[in-house]
DNA sequence: AAGTTTAGTTTTTGCAAAAAAGTATTAGCG
DNA sequence: CGCTAATACTTTTTTGCAAAAACTAAACTT
């Protein structure tokens, strides 16, 4: 069943037409048509249903900077309408849990914190289910979907937590029981690739106009997400840019997941500390601290988190092997500390094989909020690029 | 310029309907309007026009097995037409350039050998312009394209030899050359790209229809190509799937595209020979030998054979870590030897980050051709699956 | 005020697939 | 032997969507 007949063309330029004016803030028709090769007349009409949905509305700004176009008629400029509703997003780690309402453009609009979540997964969604709902009630505005990004392996058709070691879940239907405690639609997905879908969406993807980027997060372990030709890449099982256990030394320590020398026992927040504690005259106790002592200058520090560098730096040269993006974003407390971007950089680019030149490394656009954001773009992809017309209308609690 | 229209979803789906019959054999309207999701009168005028253009026969088999249906109209199973017209497939390897001419089934029709191509680029091709042509006034039987499949690193989209070590070649455009040679469409890309997109097309990818393949082949060095969602995966550049620069000793040794510790250096065949020259008391001469001494029994020759397999088992332990394809194919003569392959699979399978029952690894199942029709699938891929309708009248010479 | 430029809409046309209705060919059955 | 049912198509009509062309709207220029 795969065939294309006009609806499938139609909801594409559909898809087409609203990310590139994500992309591009306010947008006339024209320009649009221009973009995308499609008539006027057509833009007339996929615009006309847009805006009838509500997902757009016509910006009659008075200051109108952006006009190019000198004489004859004044472009009507489209953007997305913020006004038409929100996203719950749902980012579950191992230390905190966070919640938020997101509108169209990917701004938050009102946040909330849980700490760890409950080791009984049913408790645990109970809790996140009864804030999300104090946070709907306060904000008091349409909800039109959800979206969940979780730690671990996530079968993200399902939407079923397959194994979340630092969890102590095992196959969590997150989705099922989301979407009975809201009847709206739920997305549910790794943490990392509803982040690398947020910066595609939301951050670097949109300012600079990348199509395949590779994402690594360093949290407690090392996480990773993939963007192939502007859309999320999950391959034929779950566990597709699972860069942390990546093997970059057949010698090097043991890794829970089976194999040996996997980048996540060089690079995690949990591996560097314990160097930090072994090597270290005076114990440093947080990330934060480890950072700011590396930074610093202490030279034994900075070595550590040079080491841990080195080793995303591998793993990245050899992403760069397998899948050429052009593009890879660092995200997580690691990200801040020049000292570790430094190392990254220069491991990454130490192979010719293809041009340097090629490469960017970027830290996250999102800073903290990427798991946020993340957790809501998932859903908001789901609704903007891939849902049938006239969804929107369908209106929570 | 991307929005679709009409003539994009027939052209999408006269590609989708050519894939499916050459998948299967000869097949009727009626099953390809149940796999398609099209209706039995859309079939009805596809394949009219691909029978228009010479691309189908009608088979009115007297045999008729294949048939299920026991009463009713009996139908007319379609095939691609073998008598179409030919492709020019080329194979430019430092050994030996493979010259063959092929059908629309991936069918090698006559083929020549030629020993190693010139150093100098333009002496090179104009040798293999002067065979090509014997070849096909031999045969003499109307060409349509003509596809190269190329060691070294090959910006497709021009068909440029960007750079090529092992023959000395650089910014080498064979695609211009050829084309103004035949005056035919001409494709050019990596040769092992070629292979995987035979394996998709005529190999393991037809018989069990594997959309997501990795591959893996091990000549003097080791190269790669990937084939994600049933299509040849090239990334930003053109260095993507270049699987025998992975890194995965960061102390090994020094490989000449200026990392450390690449597979190449552990597997390649060039790496091999040397280690048995210092490590075995006989010296073997060739690769063949070495595998022959290996599978026989001979430990330190086996053991030499295994730390190679073992290499490029961890590199496909990282490919599944970054893509997560459901199959990894092997070809080159090292597949040949079991030794190797054990090696090979229980190394890749050591992880349960994903479970090991989601890999498969295979040899190649076209042997010895597989760079030939490699080379020819590149441009009946262009024919079958990417061109316009029509142009199969194209004549060659 | 007339002309020009740019933006967007309306109307008509063209094209491709879906739906519906019809034709062709076969087996089974009385 | 003719009737019915089943299966495999083909032909005709309808529907849906984008392209083309013609038109309207709103600005500036002279």
């Amino acid at each position: 069943m795969e065939g294309r007949n006009h609806t499938d063309s139609k909801y594409f330029n559909r898809a087409l037409i609203l990310r590139l004016i994500l992309n591009q803030g306010p947008v006339s028709r024209l320009i649009l048509a221009r973009q995308t090769g499609l008539s006027p007349a057509a833009l007339t009409v996929l615009t006309g249903g847009l805006l009838e949905e509500g997902l757009l509305t016509e910006v009659m700004d008075e200051g109108r900077e952006f006009e190019v176009a000198r004489v004859g008629r004044r472009s009507v400029p489209l953007d997305l309408n913020t006004q038409a509703g929100l996203v719950l997003g749902i980012h579950i780690t191992p230390r905190i849990v966070r919640l938020g309402l997101v509108n169209l453009k990917g701004e938050i609009i009102s946040q909330e914190r849980l700490g760890p979540p409950d080791q009984n997964p049913a408790k645990a969604i109970e809790q996140i289910i009864g804030s999300a709902q104090t946070l709907i009630a306060k904000e008091n505005r349409s909800i039109i979907g959800v979206g969940v990004g979780a730690v671990g392996l996530v079968e993200h058709e399902q939407g079923v937590n397959l194994r979340a070691l630092s969890l102590h879940w095992q196959n969590v239907p997150i989705r099922a029981e989301l979407e009975t405690a809201f009847n709206l639609p739920v997305q549910v997905d790794n943490n990392v690739r509803g982040m690398v879908l947020a910066e595609l969406l939301f951050g670097h993807g949109r300012t600079h106009n990348f199509k395949n980027i590779g994402m690594v997060y360093i949290g407690t372990g090392v996480g990773g997400g993939i963007v192939i030709d502007g859309e999320l890449y999950w391959g034929s099982g779950a566990a597709a840019g699972e860069v942390g256990h990546m093997i970059i030394d057949p010698n090097g320590p043991a890794c829970y997941c089976g194999a040996q020398g996997c980048v996540e026992q060089f690079a995690g927040e949990a591996a560097l500390l314990k160097l930090a504690q072994t090597r270290l005259p005076e114990p440093v106790p947080t990330i934060e601290s480890l950072i700011e002592v590396a930074d610093s200058g202490e030279p034994i520090a900075a070595e550590i988190v040079r080491e841990g560098g080195r080793a995303i730096g591998i793993a990245i040269a050899n992403v760069l092997r397998v899948l050429n993006p052009n593009t890879v974003i660092i995200a997580g407390r690691m990200s801040k500390s020049n000292c570790f971007m430094e190392a990254v950089q220069s491991e990454a680019r130490r192979s010719n094989i293809s041009p340097a030149s090629d490469l960017t490394v970027l830290t996250s656009s999102l800073g903290d909020n990427i798991g946020l954001v993340g957790a809501a773009a998932l859903a908001l992809r789901q609704f903007l690029f891939t849902a049938k017309p006239n969804q929107l209308k369908v209106s929570g609690l």
